[in-house]
DNA sequence: GATTGATTTGAACGCATGTTCAGATAAAGC
DNA sequence: GCTTTATCTGAACATGCGTTCAAATCAATC
């Protein structure tokens, strides 16, 4: 029953998220202590586990959040309209959705294999639920004939690919805006599915 | 001075770059023991350092390689003609070449943060160079005519992108073989890139 | 068959790991 | 101002880490 000086608990559990995020995208999951965690947070790393039951959770929660909140933000941005239309704005949501937050990004790219299986097959789920929403539009677009795509699960996972490597080499502040990045990957995207 | 039954230095170095790759590649650089490898290879630990001067080289070692071997493949494998007809041939290559190794792939991409600053600067300097023998391809389309590409650095990281994405969902024996996914990639990488 | 030299063992080093928990401390409620 | 309760400390636990090295063992050479 301690306590330091202003410490709360709605302080410090964004506290714990935000460090986890932060190292776990700089090291990797495996190569982080909570010791380590726990001084960034400014806590003793007994304190952590007032806010996460271990490691483990602490990783999945963030991959969970990250995936729940892309979803979220995907249903919430599209608007109706034609496939092409659809496809333009997947792209430029895509794109500008991963690029500001490119912390959870590569951790849910990257710390796949340090799920146990329960919750990796949760966080799978997820991703595939996002990449069935590419493939509904492209699946469309071939149903009206405006795409011509022979695969669209392929196509579907050759896009999302293309697009998320966009956080490889993407930095603000230099050679391109994110609105040139955003028309360069549009062309090529628009130009690969169509006739 | 010991010896154990028919362990040679020619067959344990070996034995101990494939286990590490494979568990590498399996639990990642930071999770995996040398007790592991040296229990995969069949050896105590402390017999790999007859190999290895430590665990950071064993890593290294592996990029680099790996990164050398596709270089040479490559080089080896391109043979003249137009720009298209070389983007035909480096989307095949590439494809053909990361799916059958998709541990040394794995590695290449996802360990590069343990690396340390000296040994992450050469295996940069290798990707970058491959990076370019597709951004060479590109600018020579666009300066004929053949291409309609407004940035070639920028196509050149999204069609990698695209084309090492393959390996996370290709499986031999799966839908699809490796000549129909090699057909459906180039149908969208050609598609792309022409005007 | 003895000698040589390469190869491996097995124990040890100091240090770090995730997690637990009794005790200390400070804020909140009365 | 006293009590309650949430929060944090600090030490401890068993275990594992990368690495080193003297001693042991085996294969090849003479």
């Amino acid at each position: 029953m301690a306590r330091t000086q202003g410490s709360h608990s709605d302080i410090t559990g964004p506290r714990l998220r935000d460090a986890a995020r932060s190292l776990f995208a700089r090291f990797g999951y495996a190569a982080v202590s909570m010791r380590q965690i726990a001084a960034d947070v400014g806590v003793q790393a007994g304190a952590l586990y007032n806010y996460t039951p271990d490691k483990q959770s602490l990783l999945f929660d963030l991959m969970k959040a990250h995936m729940d909140e892309l979803l979220i933000a995907y249903d919430d941005a599209m608007q109706s309209g034609a496939p092409l239309d659809q496809l333009e704005q997947f792209v430029s949501f895509h794109i500008r959705y991963h690029a500001a937050r490119p912390e959870a990004v590569f951790i849910a790219y990257m710390e796949l294999r340090n799920l146990n299986d329960e919750n990796f097959a949760e966080i799978e789920a997820l991703r595939r639920s996002y990449e069935a929403r590419l493939e509904d539009i492209l699946k469309a677009g071939v149903a009206d004939g405006a795409f011509d795509v022979s695969d669209t699960r392929v196509a579907a996972m050759a896009l999302i690919a293309m697009l998320t490597g966009v956080n490889t080499w993407f930095r603000e502040g230099g050679r391109l805006s994110m609105d040139d990045v955003e028309a360069l990957y549009w062309d090529m995207v628009r130009k690969s599915v169509l006739c």
